[in-house]
DNA sequence: TTGCTAATTTAAAACGTTATAAATCTTTGG
DNA sequence: CCAAAGATTTATAACGTTTTAAATTAGCAA
């Protein structure tokens, strides 16, 4: 058992192949088995017996194999990789990096690597879906801020290309997604304001063409219609507006009478914008005026504590794309990888 | 010449191959060549005349063909990967999505990809970077938070794998390094907060074992000594800090008579805990005290226009990595792979 | 023993590329 | 016109894995 096997076309056999890596030959050598065997052995095919699969798990185990990742590439076609589209429009704080986070997280133990896509790969972010799916650069992918009729949704499910998307889309065709309850979370954010006292509310809103923007206005607007209470949606910012921009057009707006002194920020920094415009005009947070806003870091109650707000945890998010994406990639059949995910409640502090 | 050629191995002649991707022989199908000519053609090897190069090219672009990138790593043994260790002490600011697009950036026109090595691969930084080395899973790495006796760096230099971090060490080993010009930003900004005649000055450093806090350290006394001025540097609180820890340990400190009224702050977060706290206090920015800070995003200017602010390019710096990188892996000795930032000056606004 | 089936192992080919060495074609000097 | 040298192209093998089909071994009934 322990003797050296006949060679396999008669190269010497040198234990450690010629001091390298190890590879299925260096336990194929040391085991008196085949490659093919040991291949087997290592993928657990019930056709290769119990003893001999052990023994070969334990030697791989030992040498401290790990199959080279090109070679099995170049077999079976699958990369092992996949890719995230990084935006361009990135929030200031870490979103990204947090979802990039709960990706590798799902990853882990898994032979998947996670590779990072700038859109500029391409002018634009379907030309870099594109380019990664022709080349087949990787097996899955991963985008955020999806768009009702995405562009990027249309090509992969034309394609077949396995995807999970952070948002919802509008197509007729349901699809894999990771999505936060912004209805929820608007809803609860309004009536929390409501419940505060405040007389009239009003709501930052993520750019229109982002699907979660309706949801939010959805939320917001239910709450209100219940209440009956007055509202306000500005026109002209949104989170993607620049702080200092949206900050001047906090204060401007609260000269006049009807100014809202209930806020909802689905973003931390356009909370922090929102106060500081309010404090330049003399408003006093949790006492002119409050916000109720969305948390995916720590920076805004760390600054802000009297700021009332609703956590999104955005690893947990790339957790559940990264878990996704690879059922669906394991299994194209894979049904109902949808999941919407629910507000986390802070009580608030008040 | 538009002939097809005799066939290889006697396979059939489908030039579409199958109707899969292109490979090599499907333009050599296509242009009557060998696929070992084709691939030389396109390598631009000198011994191919210049026609048949020209026309493979041509044919190549036509068809689409992208190289294989899995039977390149497996024939060459290069990966064409580059690796980012990502941080868990990540700061709150998106600090590594910029340096990844900046290293993105550099890679763009290459055949690398990025891929992002989250440190919980293994326990530790130095494992990470150990496993990365030993499955040869890049052909480089880059990581930030360098510290004087890095232990990611004395292993990278042992097994002479190609790396180039963020920041300086101590080894006597020259080494690949990016780093920003700490000594003069906390040097330029004590002598802007002298300028504004503040009293007292203090820095909040980043955490000790980080190369540089030394850096700021000795840009900070060099410039109070130089001046003669009194001088604060907190041992309880750094630039890890939880921002309100940090807002209240500034509020507690100022009720004393003897506290700055000067500060540096090299990171926006700190900044903004810093006006928190002396807020709370009473105080007024640019009236009762100052602030210098290092700013990487627009987040702080956008809140805080009164913040004086030096300018850390974090993109620039991710190119700089990610092309000396390349560097370092095509030519092991290249030398003088190290490159000081100066930092960008914003003039004053008062 | 023989023959047959089931269990287990194996050889060979292939994925697409590049390196080595050999082959062919061209040119040139005598 | 031949040989040698140079220019250009080519066949073959190899990287490490998996797949297909075939071979070997064991188990068992006759």
């Amino acid at each position: 058992m322990t003797e050296p096997s006949r060679p396999q076309r008669g190269e010497n056999l040198d234990i450690t192949h010629k001091r390298g890596k190890p590879t299925l030959r260096t336990i194929a050598t040391i085991a008196g088995l085949a490659v093919t065997t040991v291949s087997r052995a290592l993928s657990d095919a019930p056709q290769i017996s119990l003893e001999t699969r052990q023994r070969v798990h334990r030697i791989a185990r030992e040498i401290g194999y790990l199959p080279d990742r090109a070679a099995q590439r170049l077999k079976t076609g699958r990369t092992n990789v996949i890719a995230i589209l990084l935006d361009s429009h990135e929030e200031v704080v870490g979103f990204s990096t947090s979802i990039m986070y709960g990706i590798a997280k799902a990853l882990k133990e898994t032979s998947y690597h996670l590779v990072v896509a700038p859109n500029f790969l391409s002018t634009t972010d379907v030309e870099a879906a594109e380019y990664i799916i022709r080349n087949h650069l990787a097996d899955g992918l991963i985008f955020t801020r999806t768009e009702p009729l995405d562009a990027r949704v249309r090509l992969l499910l034309e394609t077949g290309f396995p995807f999970v998307c952070h948002g919802r889309t509008e197509f007729s065709t349901p699809h894999p997604y990771v999505d936060y309850d912004n209805f929820t979370f608007a809803y609860e954010a309004a009536r929390r304001l409501i419940a505060k006292g405040r007389r009239k509310v009003a709501v930052i809103l993520p750019p229109k063409r982002l699907t979660f923007c309706q949801h939010i206005l959805h939320g917001f607007m239910t709450a209100v219609r219940e209440a009956g209470i007055a509202y306000e949606v500005p026109e002209a910012v949104d989170l993607d507006t620049p702080a200092d921009v949206l900050r001047d057009f906090i204060r401007n707006r609260t000269d006049a009478p009807d100014a809202p002194d209930g806020f909802i920020c689905p973003g931390e920094v356009s909370a922090l914008a929102v106060i500081s415009g309010m404090s330049d005009a003399g408003r006093i947070l949790a006492v002119d005026y409050d916000i109720v806003a969305k948390e995916t870091s720590r920076l805004l109650t760390q600054l802000q504590p009297k700021v009332d707000t609703i956590h999104e945890d955005l690893t947990a998010a790339g957790e559940d794309l990264g878990r996704m994406l690879l059922q669906r990639i394991n299994n194209p059949d894979a049904e109902e990888l949808q999941l919407l995910l629910p507000p986390q409640i802070n009580f608030p502090v008040g």
